[in-house]
This record gives structure tokens, C-alpha cells and sequence, in this order.
DNA sequence: CCGATTTGGTTGAATGACCAATCAGGTTTG
DNA sequence: CAAACCTGATTGGTCATTCAACCAAATCGG
């Protein structure tokens, strides 16, 4: 019978479970939410119609596994390659950036998948709660990431590492939402302008502490000849 | 007959036409298009359920029409808040950023329609292109408010205006995303670090020029104690 | 100035397609 | 042989779209 509880069904048979998840992605994700049928998906998962409501109840409760896989996996990987990442802090800001925005470049239809959760969370409180906790704990590693950064410079930023964060958090979203409908949207000049608004205003603390801006470490970041300073610009120490 | 045309239909009966759109906006505002039937909108618009199709071809471009609608009315408010925002760059900058968030926040039914339609336009040619058109407009908009600002600034900023402006654009459509899914998110306290953001990078021009930045502006611009300069701090002039 | 006729507007019931969810029955496995 | 697993046809409901009929206001011929 079909499990009444937590969408990732009965403790057997987990391979056939996984499948599922991974055929419901990835037909939603080239399809749309509503463009795709339970026929479609279980076709995409090589099984019969039926299998799929013998382990979810409905094809709600399948969006939601397929968001709880994703979630985590998206959080695994940011967290990972922030772990990863070296160097001074601008130079960190900077690769955590380029990791977002390859992400959503080279996995369009996950990127698809998520605003296809947002529209239908509007109508599903289930959903809605799952998406919450989810940019709760986005929001959480953001925040971290600002509060490392914030320790390394002269002076702290004069705002909360949670709203700095939520920021990064909307920017890259928008972008990635962009990048959907505009199939010709240049994301990788938007992401230097993104770098570049993001690090300057991290470098301003320098600034607030009376130190000049580190602009080659700033140029460095974004990428050359992004930084021209003019005659009598202030040197980088 | 129905007209195969545009979907602002035959020239007749312009009234009802309108009152068509409205109820659709209001509807699928509050239902989402997916959630929302011919016969809903119908009933909220107090006529019958055929006479939808006497005057739009299908569900989807009656929504094209709403969007048509919706989106020549953003960029009118947009443009005429722009037009009488006054004074100094910075303080400029800033209104241009309230007024976003106050649209945001005040007609949420607006935002969910607006994000609704992107998720159906990306199975859908005609929505697309329409969407595309509207972000090239609110692009060059957008780009034009940064153009004025930088020629305000004593050094330009070292990024074309176009990418600062899909930034900022990319950054209001991610707060508003996150505002729809948060019923509790501070998009308050979000716009103060947005504002922070875009203004501390446009001030580090004065940096780049060798001149102080002017926090005190800055500190203005998105509210007092949000700036506390330590001791040592450079002084705005 | 008046009936007839066309045209544009309007109605709500009928049509037909689609699809999530169910079910009655099969198959494997312990 | 039971319990879990699996099948695909069936069901019941929803919904966009169509349609036949109705109304009102023009347009026109006499």
C-alpha cells in the first residue's frame, strides 16, 4: 500500500525509489511541473504507471522527494567547494560566486526544476515549509561564508551577515531566473558586475578603517582590466 | 468569430475586454494559473464562460495579455518614480530601490502572477518573447539610472552600466522571489543591504578618483546606524 | 418611418481530451 | 504461502474549448 508518511516511502526497495526521483527530475525539469504526466514519468523510469503511487501518494508528494534530494544535493556541493576554496577573502567571495554561476549554466533544468517548486509551493503548504527550511539553511551557510569573510578584513561591514547574505542569495536566484527566460543573456558578465558590486562593498570596510582599497586584489577577483584606476587613484599597499 | 490575431482582440467592446484581463490578474493572482479556470475567471468577471473565448483564443493568451498589461504598467511606474526622484545620486539610487521594494511588498499578488508567467513561458514561444521584450525594457531603463548616476560619480564605475543594471534588476526579482515563498522574510532589512551594496560600490569610485568616501551619504541614503565609521575612519568632505 | 435582416455580442450546456489516482489481479522473494 | 512488489487497464473528475441558440442594436429597403 502506499505510504501515508514521509515522502521517501517504505524502507524496501530503495533502487526503484531512487530511479523514480531521478526520472521525475529529469522530466520535469525539461518539461515543467504541469507538462509532465505521471505516465511520462514513469515511462522516463522504465516501470508501470501504478508503481509510482505504490510509493508516493501523489504527485505532489514526488515533487517533494525530488526537492529534498535536490536541496540537499545543492547544499552538499556549495558547502563542499566553499570548504574547498583558498586564499585571501576577496579571492574566496569571488570562487563562491563562479561556483553558483557554473551551477546554474551547466544545470539548467535543476535551476527550472526550483522555480517550477516555488510556483507550486504557492498552493502547498507542504512544499512552502520544505522550500523555507531549505533557504533557511541556504541562508545559514551564506551567512557563514560572510561572517569568515567579515573576520579577515579591517573593519566589519556595517550590516548583519544574515541580510548581506539573503542578498547573495536573491542576486544569484534572479540571475539564474534570468538566464531561464533570456536564452541569450550574457550571465557571465552579470557575474563580474555581481563580483565586482559584492567585493567593492566588502573592500569599502577597508575605507571605514581608513586603509586605502585593494583594488588589484579586487581586479584580481573579477578578472583583469575590469579595474582601471585613474591618474591619482589610491595605491593597494 | 474569435480573433486569430493579437490578443487584445477585435476593436469592439473594449470594456469588457479590460474587465476580462482584470478578473484573469486578479485570479490567477490569488490561485496561480494552474489553479485558476476559465470558469474562475468568468464568474470574477461576472459574465459568461464562452464569451472568454469570444475574445482570446486560448487560456494562455489571455495571460499573455494580462502580462502585456502588467508589464506596460511596471515600467510606466518605474519610469515615472525615477523621473521625480530628486537630489543626490546616491539618495537617487536609493528611491529607485524603495520603490521596487514597496511594489514588492504591497502588491504580491503582482509578483506571483509575474512569476507564474515565467514558468509558463518556458514551454511556451509567444510568452517568452514577450517576456524577453519586457526585460530588455526594464534593462535599458535600469541602465539609464545607472548611466546618470555615473556621470555624477567623479570616476565611472569600471563595469558597463547594462550588467550593473541586470544586477540590480537580478537582486529585486530574487528578494521578491524569496518574499513570496517567506511569508516571515525581513525584506526590510534585505533592501538596507541591497542599498548598502549598490551604493558603497558606486562610493568606491571615489576611491578609485583618490577622494574620501562619503559615508555620510552613503549612511543617508538607506538609513542612519547602519554606517558606524571606528575611530581613524576617513571623513566625507 | 417601419419591419426585415444582418452583425456583433452573449449565454451556458455539451464535447472531448487528459490525467491523477485506484484497483483487481499478477509475480517475485523470503 | 504470505508479504512485498509490480502491472496496466479502469475510473472519476476536471477543464479548455466548442457550439447552437439567443438577444440587441444597427443597417437598410420600401
Amino acid at each position: 500500500m502506499a505510504s501515508t508518511e514521509s515522502p521517501t516511502a517504505t524502507t524496501a526497495a530503495p533502487e526503484k525509489v531512487r530511479r523514480i526521483v531521478e526520472a521525475a527530475a529529469r522530466a520535469m525539469g525539461r518539461d515543467g511541473y504541469a507538462g509532465t504526466s505521471m505516465k511520462d514519468i514513469a515511462q522516463e523510469a522504465g516501470i508501470a504507471q501504478g508503481l509510482i503511487h505504490y510509493y508516493f501518494d501523489s504527485k505532489e508528494s514526488l515533487l517533494l522527494a525530488v526537492m529534498h534530494g535536490m536541496c540537499g544535493q545543492m547544499l552538499e556541493e556549495s558547502r563542499a567547494r566553499f570548504g574547498a576554496s583558498t586564499g585571501d577573502p576577496l579571492a574566496r567571495g569571488w570562487a563562491g560566486l563562479e561556483a553558483a554561476r557554473d551551477h546554474c549554466t551547466q544545470h539548467p533544468e535543476l535551476i527550472r526544476l526550483l522555480f517550477e517548486m516555488v510556483t507550486v509551493s504557492l498552493n502547498n503548504p507542504a512544499m512552502r515549509a520544505e522550500l523555507e527550511s531549505m533557504y533557511a539553511e541556504i541562508e545559514a551557510t551564506t551567512a557563514a561564508m560572510v561572517r569568515e569573510l567579515n573576520a579577515l578584513l579591517p573593519t566589519e561591514m556595517p550590516i548583519p551577515p544574515e541580510d548581506f547574505a539573503n542578498v547573495i542569495i536573491a542576486g544569484i536566484d534572479g540571475l539564474a531566473m534570468r538566464a531561464q527566460v533570456d536564452r541569450s543573456f550574457d550571465i557571465e558578465a552579470a557575474y563580474r558586475a555581481f563580483g565586482f558590486l559584492l567585493l567593492s562593498s566588502a573592500a569599502s570596510a577597508y575605507a571605514a578603517a581608513g586603509q586605502p582599497l585593494p583594488l588589484d586584489a579586487l581586479a584580481n577577483a573579477i578578472g583583469a582590466q575590469v579595474i582601471v584606476a585613474p591618474p591619482g587613484a589610491v595605491e593597494p599597499d
